[in-house]
DNA sequence: TCAAAAAGTGAATGCTAGTTCACTATTTGG
DNA sequence: CCAAATAGTGAACTAGCATTCACTTTTTGA
């Protein structure tokens, strides 16, 4: 009879696996994609750098992972705030001020998610992570435009916009070369401001 | 008597230095700068690769200098519309709308100015050159705030905004793996429409 | 024309990780 | 307990490039 794992076995892997998981993001947040290398994460993750490849064909590939595994995660928060109560603006409003204040709590991370250098296999599931965070801005402008609370506007694009807004607020304070903000709030504000004011804009009071 | 250039060895001194950028702006304008290599760039400008590092001392430092000589350029463009006449209004509208425009018609190089993945170094370049083009937009939310067109608003937070706002609409059509635009025109209006929306902001018509 | 200085050459070097693979250890089913 | 199958090991291998350097060619100033 054929080989099959027992139950403990599976376990035993399945949990190896998140741990390899756990263990990259882990010294991604540390210190960047830059020094999670594979044999880094290996032995963060107690295994083999060999182990790693039966987990993962290649780096790229366990990296993808990570960043939808980080990704998930913020969207889980981004989905609470947009399904919420509350009207159109305060929920974009929300979701832009949480999405900045967490990044700024974890720059690391959030620069490795956003703008660090990486291969170009990363690069591209980066791409498709940030387009993941487009539809959640997606559904509220939607319900925006149709309560009549935001002008009518080409939704991809605008989401694609609010994305790359608050992302490149996000690229001077968070970047290791020019890392530091002064005022947190103060800038939380100044980019949820500018969201909302680019989907609402309703543009000549009273004519 | 010491060793000096006559004026011809200046003038071919320069012209190298010149030929160099060019050749790499070139290789980076046809395949990214994946396609790059010091090799490459070398024998498209007529070289070998040891004289390189006879002009620069390394591969990040030539990247460097090539992205300022292709991001002068385009603030040159950037500059002229906006000390040009018209609206504060109109002035952002067309800066963004031609900046959109150039970079879909160069993809490789727009891409490889905004997010092509590099070596560390070059990257901290690039993120110093996106804050030279947030200056350029600095300049414009400044006179539409002083002649009220545009709310009172955190300048350096708008500008990057506006930056990063442009600039990821643009990543799914420049990007490699996305690559790809239907219709120009609707995404420049979407685009512009956004940033100028924006920074006007009049939230609430006759509240 | 000549020797010192500088410019230019390109094959060889070196470095940095990612990846492999011959081998050992463990697990499985009987 | 045994043999087949799978999991795990980690030193060695590899590949891709940037960078170097011993050497040739050109330029300079006298």
């Amino acid at each position: 009879m054929a080989y099959q794992r027992s139950e403990r076995m599976q376990r035993r892997i399945a949990s190896n696996r998140e741990g390899i998981v756990a263990a990259a993001r882990l010294l991604v947040s540390k210190g960047g994609l830059r020094e999670a290398r594979m044999e880094a994460v290996a032995s963060e993750a107690g295994l083999s750098t060999g182990a790693l490849y039966r987990y993962f064909p290649s780096k790229a590939d366990l990296f993808v992972d990570v960043l939808n595994a980080a990704v998930d995660r913020e969207i889980v928060i981004l989905d609470e705030i947009v399904n919420g109560p509350g009207s159109a603006r305060e929920r974009l409003t929300d979701a832009v001020a949480s999405f900045v204040r967490r990044a700024l709590r974890g720059p690391n991370l959030a620069y490795a998610f956003i703008a660090e250098p990486t291969e170009a296999d990363v690069d591209a599931a980066r791409i498709l992570c940030r387009m993941r965070f487009g539809e959640v801005f997606k559904a509220i402008i939607r319900s925006g435009i149709e309560n009549s609370e935001f002008r009518a506007q080409d939704v991809d694009a605008s989401a694609a916009c609010i994305v790359g807004a608050f992302t490149e607020a996000l690229v001077g304070p968070i970047a290791p070369s020019t890392r530091g903000v002064e005022d947190e709030d103060r800038l939380i504000g100044a980019v949820s401001s500018f969201c909302v004011a680019a989907v609402v804009g309703v543009v000549m009071p009273c004519q």
